[in-house]
DNA sequence: CCATATTAGTCAACTGTATGGATTAAATAG
DNA sequence: CTATTTAATCCATACAGTTGACTAATATGG
């Protein structure tokens, strides 16, 4: 009971950031003393802080600011792709107080000697973040591929050549210990999150990020949560047969989106040599060279786009009418490269949606581009905090 | 905290149906004295009885049964749709204790004479409940188009032919005052939740209920809850796009799979005439006639059925991408053709649905048909019950 | 047939947590 | 300088669930 009333007033401290005790009274509907008393115990934990005076109303009594302490907890965030591994360290205000990128060619390595590399990087992240007063209090790991959480497996990652690899217990032996359990989850899947905690799509009540990456994924975000599916496989987008009994693609479908509006689709379509893995937000990388092309006006590379976002958004338009999301967030290579595929996607989506809604959702790009993954691993664990304060009080 | 430990209980007993006071203790995690004094109250509240006396291991003292008091709170699920009405009130062992269906044709007549039509169908079956000494504690009322319950409207319902209807008000007009206020939902929603509760929805984890009437909806289903969006418009399946650039569509778009696999669309090509408005389940429909001819494999109506199954299979393939359903369960008129449909429609998920993951999720036929709504609609106020005990209480 | 083990349920004292009303603290208005 | 308003705290109280001892009802085994 405690512990759920301790998350009921850290929560709405981190949502109000600077209030009142007596402010937080009202909105909780605790008494002024209960919320005295809670505060003091998040307090004691580290995790909230007494700041300057601040006078609410006219006259009367100034109230002591209480926001989230910025120095006490902080989030670990780290993630394995196909290239890099990488990272970040953010305090409960939810500024990156530790960012770190390492190039890495994950692919055929052994799993247990890509986790024992990602746990020297969450080591020094945990160093540097110790260095700057903050506990880190867990951490969350990013993936590409599909998961079985629930006995912690990675089922395939097909990019990095995994197979049925028991990630749970390997990072229980790579990572520190730390007060609370390291999770993972899926890369698109963190990286809708983050789109919800970090960017602004939370204005949107519920969204799709779309994940343009080799492949093309999608976290669809509602009610705060994300959309897992029975077996753990929702957002499965790039996979939507686009065009019946069209290309083959390496999920033995034919005609899927991935295969026309995929990265390696795209560069092909303008004439860039296509690469098998690259990450998106690399500032080298050939999507650089491709904004390039288009930044000049390349006619086959604005053409590549439209006719991408031709089939994003007739693909994109199915996803609108079954899960009625209040935004489309485009994330990934699609985040760089928005503006111009962003009209044939509206386009399409426009067409395809039916005029039963009043209006089609708009169509955004991700601010977050390629950290998307890691801030949104180590925002799991802001929200864990937040929602367990409980787990960070005595030893 | 009382209230919540009250619902927490009374789940157990629920799920479990005749259970003792210890085992309640071991599964809540409460002590076996919280358990009897939670019991006290929920029993003042005439939600559970004890029953027979019980031996649980080998030897010891034999427990007291507790189980759901079938004879206490009951639960009205009302209806309105195009050509009828309907009532259903069922006890909180989930027996359908009474069950009422009075054919009315509502098109064009006004909202107001509707409910109030509807009011007096509640009014005989609050009047029947009390008869077998029942005393209905809700009712929620199924409506057949989209509905902005956020501000209690029928936003548009054009087989009714109402546009920003405000049921909310006009229902609180109608109904007879009971302890826990009137709600309302989607036809569809409530079908699909239906399933979960009285079929055998629960079984998958999350499904995809697919409602074959006029037009084709779907509601999902998830972590037992209905997947809405974020304007409540989520599940138009009918309106996927299967044949771009196909016919038109009452939505505006064009090959929506409404338009090839919906009832008219079936009966046209199985050379039947199409109807305006038809009830699925109807003993005496067209879809019975449609079924004759089935029956003595007329090829026609085979083929008809069989491009249908094939266009829902390759939609719902693009459902199971994105959602990740454990099984899709064909309800509505789908329901009495499933012997007819399923093996196209499976044919096309299979082929649709990526490699990627393990199985393709069964398709199974609803066993509820064209109850499901009402059902549903009581279901609701049933679990409002379960979840919220406290509401029932004192006066 | 009776003692013992075993399981179910209740009773009485205890503890932790939030509430309510009064109190102290710090500002502005006149 | 006093009254008023708002903020925060103090202290006694009530509620709810826990603890551990106790009673009740059965089966086992000598």
């Amino acid at each position: 009971m405690r512990e759920r009333n301790l998350a009921v007033v850290l929560e709405q401290v981190v949502r109000c950031q600077p209030v009142t005790r007596a402010r937080l009274a009202e909105q909780t509907g605790f008494t002024k003393t209960t919320v005295s008393n809670l505060l003091a115990v998040l307090e004691g934990a580290g995790l909230v802080q007494d700041g300057a005076l601040v006078q609410g109303g006219e006259r009367g009594r100034p109230g002591i600011a209480v926001s989230v302490n910025g120095d006490g907890a902080a989030a670990l965030g780290l993630e394995i792709n196909v290239d890099y591994l990488a990272a970040c360290v953010l305090d409960l205000g939810r500024r990156t107080r530790y960012h770190q990128l390492v190039t890495f060619d994950n692919r055929g390595r052994a799993p247990e000697s890509v986790i024992s590399s990602l746990g020297r990087l969450a080591a020094e992240a945990v160093a540097a973040a110790a260095g700057q007063g903050l506990a880190v209090a867990g951490a969350t790991v990013a993936l590409p591929g599909l998961l079985d959480r629930e006995n912690g497996l990675v089922r395939r990652a097909p990019n990095l050549g995994w197979t049925d690899v028991p990630v749970s217990a390997l990072l229980r032996d790579a990572l520190p210990d730390l007060p609370i359990p390291a999770a993972h989850d899926n890369e698109a899947n963190l990286a809708a999150l983050a789109e919800l905690w970090f960017g602004d799509g939370a204005r949107h009540g519920g969204f799709i990020h779309v994940s343009g990456e080799i492949g093309i994924g999608a976290g669809i975000v509602m009610d705060g949560q994300v959309l897992r599916g029975t077996h753990g496989f929702a957002g499965e987008l790039g996979h939507l047969v686009v065009e019946p009994g069209g290309a083959p693609c390496t999920c033995g479908g034919r005609g899927c989106l991935e295969q026309i509006a995929g990265q390696d689709a795209i560069l092909r379509a303008a004439g860039l040599p296509a690469v098998t893995a690259t990450t998106a937000a690399k500032p080298d990388g050939p999507i650089r060279e491709l904004i390039d092309l288009l930044e000049h006006s390349d006619q086959r590379a604005l053409a590549a786009l439209d006719g991408a976002g031709r089939a994003l958004g007739a693909t994109l338009a199915s996803a609108v009418n079954l899960v009625d999301p209040g935004a489309i967030v485009l994330g990934g290579i699609f985040s760089p490269l928005a503006s111009w595929i962003r009209p044939a996607v509206e386009a399409a989506l426009g067409e395809g949606s039916g005029s039963l809604r009043t209006a089609v959702p708009p169509v955004v790009a991700s601010e977050l581009a390629g950290n998307a993954a890691v801030l949104g691993a180590a925002g799991v664990v802001i929200e864990r905090v937040i929602g367990h304060p409980a787990l960070l009080l005595s030893p």
